[in-house]
DNA sequence: TATAGCGTTGACAACGTTGTCATAAAAGTT
DNA sequence: AACTTTTATGACAACGTTGTCAACGCTATA
């Protein structure tokens, strides 16, 4: 019953001075690396900080010392996004409406420091919830460690969502077929397929809703025709050189996403064939690169700041205890039509 | 020394209690949107908190109510770099090298409710320190609320920078320079130079170098050939055609960033002028598109990241009563060549 | 008229840290 | 040995809010 007690409170200055036999001002000398602590009790202190894992809560030391440890950015909107602009633009709006701030924290890679950084993340601003944005939503470790916390957070478009957390998505599968079968209704027969990074969700999907196009259209899959991406400019180009080197070419490549397509553009270029005269290219993202390139990409478009607003706007909900079960969480795409194709 | 000590401090929750003559509790109640205060109750303390300009203390409400009123949001570093994504870099691991949080605030417009804004921005989370990302340092408004408000703020690349705070720039100057000098040294002659938004420092040290460059050879200015820009695609795009619609055509064109060049590519495109054989084209700031687009961009990188990480590393030093003097606030450019440029 | 119930209000104790000041122990100086 | 100074440590009061609980006054009901 007593176990049951047991809080998964972090520890606070108080047990740490306790487990080192000394008073919460020591500790507190040590942790800010003050002068006038002997060395032993330095070390005894730093044992017990190790011990109990104890971080400093921000808002209390922000109280009493009248700072808050946090640096404001500032910037105007540029006109070239990127995803995770567009992320971060839905997210900030919903919080500034609700008048919550938003920290973030990019990660470089996605390696086995990760959940420490998450922990350390977590703790020091004491969140209220977390935004997961593919493919992170999808790392085991750091939705154990937000799970251990207690911490609610919302996954923009997991490959294996958590059935308690939040999960927002968006209909890759039908935009993607949609796409296909534009272009199938344009004539096109020898389809290419560049595949997105098998760790991402929209990998999946995009594949299956032109998987499912074809099959429709009693098109065959040939599988000299379907290529594996990883999502950036220098694979899509590697997978459009494959592609360009069979000797029965196809009339279009569909990239996964704009940053493959544009790869695949680089590599026409300089193997001079004209697109979308030689061969027809599509996207994936709708990027503000590409209306900008020659020829500009026919693309998906999704609702990147929506979906990222209503991230937001769940997690606030849930931390009022509010049910939000009716929000949306399932996005629609939008097929965007400019020139990389033609019909034949 | 009890009230003759008058603290320019942003007024309190008792400050408001006192002025609309109710307990602190009251104002709680109404500050939260809180249940069961009478209507004019209500008032009195919303009219106190209009009047005081009342914010609540986020540290202090974080640690009374455990929460931190605060979302992060976790993804992972994309490959496509934006100049802002690259500011956000630099400040990030500045911050967390150094245990702050980063708070951002992307502001759509210039627009006159900026200033009330950043106020607003700054009082919530009670920054320790600012930093503003061109033009936004050149805001009146913006730099008083700092000013009034006892804020350090760094700003990036300012026209005017204030003689107090921290100012961070790069060699803009010479970097245009020396990209107009190799221009001139492969041989062209006929340079037309496209400006950059008026509103930005970088724009007017770009066109300098370029001034400069053309000097230094005994080259004469045409002004015909000096469009204003706005460093977006579309006014690269008009600034393009309207070059292009010379008689005299010139040689090449050397956009004021990387933006406004793959505008004049796309122009180029659309009539049939291949570049760079029938034209040399030239950006700034080696976005990473600058690499992806076709032909891939000659330009000028400059260190955003290190910029903006000295930003914040000046902003903490001075947090914490250090000099910073001798720190780093003036950054070279690298000339980035690639192949939209040809000797003729 | 008495009584229960509800809407309204305030007093006061958290919350977890740092700043201030007092004190004890150690070291240096005469 | 008798002092002053320095170093090491702790007790306790801020910091500005929200949560808890008690008390008040008003209305509806018996």
């Amino acid at each position: 019953m007593t176990k049951g007690d047991e809080r998964h409170n972090t520890a606070t200055i108080f047990d740490v001075a306790k487990l080192a036999g000394v008073s919460i001002k020591t500790v507190s000398r040590v942790v800010n690396n003050e002068p006038n602590v002997s060395q032993k009790t330095r070390e005894k202190v730093n044992v017990a900080v190790e011990q109990l894992q104890y971080r400093p809560n921000s808002a209390a030391r922000g109280l009493s010392a009248k700072k808050s440890f946090a640096i404001g950015l500032v910037y105007e909107n540029p006109e070239e996004f990127s995803y995770i602009n567009a992320v971060i633009n839905g997210a900030f709006s919903a919080c500034e409406a609700e008048n919550y701030s938003l920290l973030i924290k990019p990660t470089t890679v996605i390696d086995e420091e990760i959940a420490g950084d998450i922990r350390q993340f977590v703790a020091q601003a004491q969140l209220d919830g977390m935004i997961l944005t593919a493919p992170i939503g999808d790392n085991a470790e750091v939705v154990a460690v937000l799970d251990s916390q207690r911490i609610p957070y919302a996954s923009i478009t997991p490959k294996n969502p958590p059935a308690e957390s939040i999960t927002i998505d968006c209909e890759d599968e039908q935009a993607s077929f949609e796409l296909a079968t534009y272009l199938i209704e344009q004539g096109h027969r020898q389809i290419a397929f560049i595949k997105g990074h098998p760790d991402h969700w929209a990998s999946g999907e995009r594949f299956a809703g032109y998987e499912r196009a074809l099959m429709a259209s009693g098109i065959e899959l040939r599988p000299e025709l379907i290529v594996q991406g990883y999502f950036d400019f220098a694979s899509g180009r590697a997978a459009a050189a494959s592609l360009l080197d069979l000797s029965d070419l196809p009339t279009v490549i569909v990239a996964s996403n704009d940053a493959m397509a544009s790869g695949v553009l680089y590599e026409a270029m300089e193997r001079n064939i004209a697109v979308p005269r030689d061969l027809s290219v599509t996207g994936f993202d709708d990027t503000p690169m590409a209306a900008q390139m020659w020829p500009p990409l026919t693309t998906v478009r999704q609702p990147i700041s929506q979906m990222a607003d209503a991230a937001v706007r769940r997690l606030i909900a849930s931390a009022r205890g509010e049910d939000g079960q009716a929000m949306e969480t399932r996005f629609k795409c939008e097929l965007v039509i400019r020139s990389s194709c033609r019909a034949i």
